[in-house]
DNA sequence: TAATTAAAGTTGCTATAGCAACAATTATTA
DNA sequence: TAATAATTGTTGCTATAGCAACTTTAATTA
């Protein structure tokens, strides 16, 4: 192979992943060191019904680009902790609503403002006009990828 | 919680996340239709050893930021196929080099071409500038979660 | 209505990942 | 040298993820 070709690629995946591996890795510390027992991905879908409560689980799926049995596994762990519930439609019993019960609400609370410090130590050094730089760029690389 | 604040916070994680799920489903499914049968993170790997053979299992683990069970694991798998060999090192018979066989630096050549073309088609739209912005921005994303 | 198709969720399988504990070996230092 | 540290890699455990096959229920269509 020509080692110029391959040099001169643009080889982004690896740093992505590198990013995203630190990210989660800080948020998992940072929730056990609240006493939390959660982790970044569970906190993903409690943060989505604390904003929307009682979400099927294929909502929830479509909204955390999750896959239906991820969610489904997920919704098992957190609700074996107490943190949601899960209710059947009344008109289509193939469906849940998924609730956070109010243990679930105060995890979602008690968190918050250290997910919002994180957010924001996690961009020092960064401005806003590199946020919708990032932001148009890794949305035009997930498009790229579809 | 301030709805406000939280609105205002930059979500950075999630998009990334978005980002690097479909790259690797992008690079799983050609690694498939070319009649390969590794994955995304196995191809980091040979992709390394291919580059510099006969790396320890830590120097890989080191250069792909996994850890060493991860590592240790891929390493079995790449191995049982036959595309890597461990050979213990003479003075230090803790560690292995790993060497990419003949039959793995084949699959490396033979899929290279394909994933230049991954590289090139998942960069459309997007400019050389807007590379080295990305990548000032991800690698300072990182490092503000060590 | 009966048969078919679609939707929602579950289960089984495998891979990647992180953590902790462990064994074997090597390096350090008392 | 003997005891202690550190390094390298493995194993066990759990969580996330993707795929395929499956069940149950609802919607469509013949």
């Amino acid at each position: 192979m020509d080692k110029t070709l391959i040099a001169n690629s643009k080889n982004f995946g690896f740093p992505i992943d590198r990013a995203i591996k630190m990210i989660r890795s800080k948020y998992n510390s940072a929730f056990k060191v609240l006493g939390f027992d959660i982790t970044t991905e569970q906190w993903v879908l409690i943060e989505k019904l604390y904003h929307q409560n009682g979400q099927s689980q294929s909502d929830l799926a479509e909204g955390s680009y999750k896959n239906a049995p991820t969610v489904s596994r997920i919704i098992d762990l957190l609700a074996k902790k107490g943190f949601v519930e899960r209710q059947r439609f009344e008109n289509d019993r193939r469906r849940y609503k998924i609730f956070l019960t109010e243990t679930g609400r105060e995890v979602v609370e008690a968190c918050y403002p250290k997910i919002l410090e994180l957010r924001e130590s996690g961009w020092q050094k960064l401005s806003d006009d590199d946020y919708d730089t990032f932001i148009r760029i890794i949305n035009q690389i997930t498009e790229n990828h579809f």
